[in-house]
Parts: structure tokens; sequence; C-alpha cells
DNA sequence: GTGGTCTAGACCACT
DNA sequence: GTGGTCTAGACCACC
């Protein structure tokens, strides 16, 4: 993965993951890497990969078992949060870059409707 | 301005400038900073800045008056095409985050004009 | 300070660090000692200094201010949560040792009142 | 058990016997765990398991019969004291802080009557 | 000066 | 093997 300068790595390992989780690749209650993997999948050091988990148990993303592991929330209350927000994030970046390029709502709607049919 | 490590900063620099051009922050015809001022202002080295003009100025999107400056194209196909372009990588990458976060296309137009109001 | 060996250093300090609030010792808004202050007075290392506060940001108990320090929350809602939790913990440990001591509620609360009247 | 570092072990050892002579978990001319047992329990050194109970029988804690072992004291004014001593600080402990934490003398009481029904 | 982050390497407790 | 903590020392951005 490649990271910006701008933005503590370990926020950006979260986001990554969150996608990942709202994408389907990381499912309720499934194990999340060892911190040890997760620094090398990301080539973090393993205090950082720890500081992820620590932040996202924090946010209630994870949960760990003393021992065994690391394991994505089974709560749907933080899933449904996450996908609100997320979403709510890239809504608001989309409508803000159409806007400046000039295309109005319905337009834009227009476009929309043309790309999902491509999908 | 922050920069990945895993695209060269030229191209970099480009698609801020293409951005700008299309916010309406850069206008037809307008003149661009020296290659001097823009090495400052991205903090690139002065070479890397000539660069960004010359790989415009190649794809039409700005053209160079010796001894003046470089300035903004008058062209109005390539002005059509970089709008479209931008638009299109735009649309693909939301349409593909909302569809892998599960928003079905209704959904997605929804949430859209609902953006759209707020703006 | 004296740490036991069974709990976090970092959780010890904020400990104590919550005993001075509730004693009036550190104050609404009041600026509490650098990272690397608190981490000479502690005698721990300023990474774990840092911890303490990072967590302690986080529980509400403080807030920083980028440059400048790290300050005592002004939220009173927090404070009486503090106070509340704090008050419990201390009477139900206390209640649950005169209990074991075979005192009554009465006896216990007669002991009270003698105690108080010594202050 | 876990112990501090500022206080001698031996003196931590006898508070935690103390308190299970008071809670009831020890009786009256029960017989103590040798010195040996008592070293592997709290994970001490044999001499200073020797020195618990030396120290216990120089303040009329237990006593030693030859060849078989050491037991908790029978002598009634002994327990007595022991009682009081141990109530006193722990009162003594438990009103300063809920006086450190502002509770008045009637509030401490309405809380503790409180705490005692949940008991 | 302040806090924030990152790396490196170590030790611990739990399973 | 797992995560959790701690130390050491470095660099950064902000004020």
């Amino acid at each position: 993965m490649n990271f910006k300068t701008d933005r503590p790595i370990y926020l950006q390992v979260i986001d990554d993951i969150k996608g990942r989780m709202l994408s389907g690749e990381l499912k309720v209650g499934q194990k999340l890497p060892s911190t040890r993997d997760l620094a090398k999948v990301y080539q973090i050091n393993p205090n950082t990969a720890s500081r992820v988990y620590r932040e996202m148990e924090h946010e209630g993303l994870c949960f760990t078992q003393r021992g065994t592991g690391t394991y994505v929330t089974e709560d749907e209350q933080i899933w449904k949060k996450l996908r609100s927000d997320m979403a709510e994030d890239t809504l608001k970046d989309f409508c803000q870059r159409m806007s400046a390029m000039g295309f109005t709502e319905e337009e834009t709607v227009e476009l929309i409707r043309h790309q999902y049919r491509k999908i």
C-alpha cells in the first residue's frame, strides 16, 4: 500500500480496512491478521499495527480475544454506522467534484444511471 | 500539496492543475505561474515543474509564448475532453465505491439528490 | 509514585491524575504538565506519558491544544461522571471490607459519623 | 498476589493474611500453611515467608507449636484489636477519600445505606 | 516549547 | 502463537 505523507499511517491503514469491511472482503466475526502479519502486509512496524487494532477496537470495529487474535465486530449498529459514515464521505466528495466541474443535479443523476448500467 | 509515493510527482501536479481548471480557478487563456514559481508553490524541483508544463502542452492543456510565459489552452475541444475524462473517472470511482458498499442505483440517486440540495 | 505490577503503568498514572482532579488539586481548564514533564515526575518513558494523555483525552478527561499543551476538561458532564464513578468504586470497596469484617449497616454508619467529626 | 514496590513484601503479605482473618477465611485456632507452602502460594522467598510468621507471632496474631505448625491466635483481645485497627484504617481512608471528593457526612451516610442494601 | 507519530527491540500474560 | 505494554530515540508539525 502507498501512504500519503499528510496523514498518520495508522489512520490510512484503518481506512483501508474499513473499505475491505464494506466491500465484503472482511466479514462479520472474521479473524483479522495478527498484528505481526498486518505489519508485514502493510510494511509497517508491529507497534503501529498494534495501534491500528487498538484504535479500531476503540471505535468498536473489532474485538480481541486474548491469546487467539483480533476479530471483526459482530455489532450490527457499528456496521450500520460505518456504512453510513463511509457513504456520506464518498457522497460529499463526489457531489463537490461534480458540482465544481459544473454538472447540475439532473446531469449528475443521468450520468450515475448510465454508469451503474455498465457495472 | 501532499504527494503519494506510488505515482510520479509531475503527474500528481498535473492532476491537481486539471482540477483547478475544471473548478474554474484557472480560466481560458489565463497565464500560468512561471516554472520557478510553480516549483516553489508545489515545493518540487524546477526540472519537475518544467516537465509538468511540457507534458501539459503535449496534451494540449496549455501553450507557451516565447518570452512571456505559459497560458491555459483556449481550445474548446480540449476543455470538453478534459471535462468528460475527469467526469468519467470521478463517476467510475464513485459508482464502484457505492456499489461495493451495497447501494443500489436508486438508493445512490436518492442520496445524490439529497446531497445536492445541501450544497 | 510506586506502581503495582499487575496493572499497566499508564492506567495507574491515569487513576492518580483522576484522584488529583477530584481532590481539587487539578481544576477545570488547568494546564497539565507537558508529556516530558509528566514522564519525569512519574519516572516513566515520554511515550508512556503521551499515552496517558491520549487515553485521557479519549475518555474526555482532557483536551489538547496543538503546540501549547494539554488541559483539564471543562465539560461538566465528564466531571460528574468521574465523580460518581470514583465514588461508586470507593463505596463498593469500603462496604465490602466493612461487611467482611462483620460490621452491620448501622455500626458502619455510626463509625462514619464518628470519623467525619474528626476531620 | 501483586506487590507494590515501596513496601516490604513481608508486610504486604501480613496485611493480606490479616484481611483473610477478618473476612472469616482464616478462623480461630486454624492451622496456617507451612512456611514452604506460604512461600509457594505468595511466590516469595522461604526466608521471607518465615519472617511473615515471626512478625505475626510477635504481634500475637499466631502461635507456633513445635513440630506441628503455626496456628491462628485464639486470644480474643488480639482479634478485637485487629478488627478495630483494620476498621479504623479502612474508615480513615474512606472518609478522607469521600471528603476529598466533596461528599458531606450526610451524603456519604446516605450512599452507604444505599450500597449496603445492594450487598 | 508543545503533542503526535513512527521505528526498533524487548518482555509479559494468555491460549 | 496471540495481543499488550514499555523503553529508547528519532523526526515532524504547530505555536
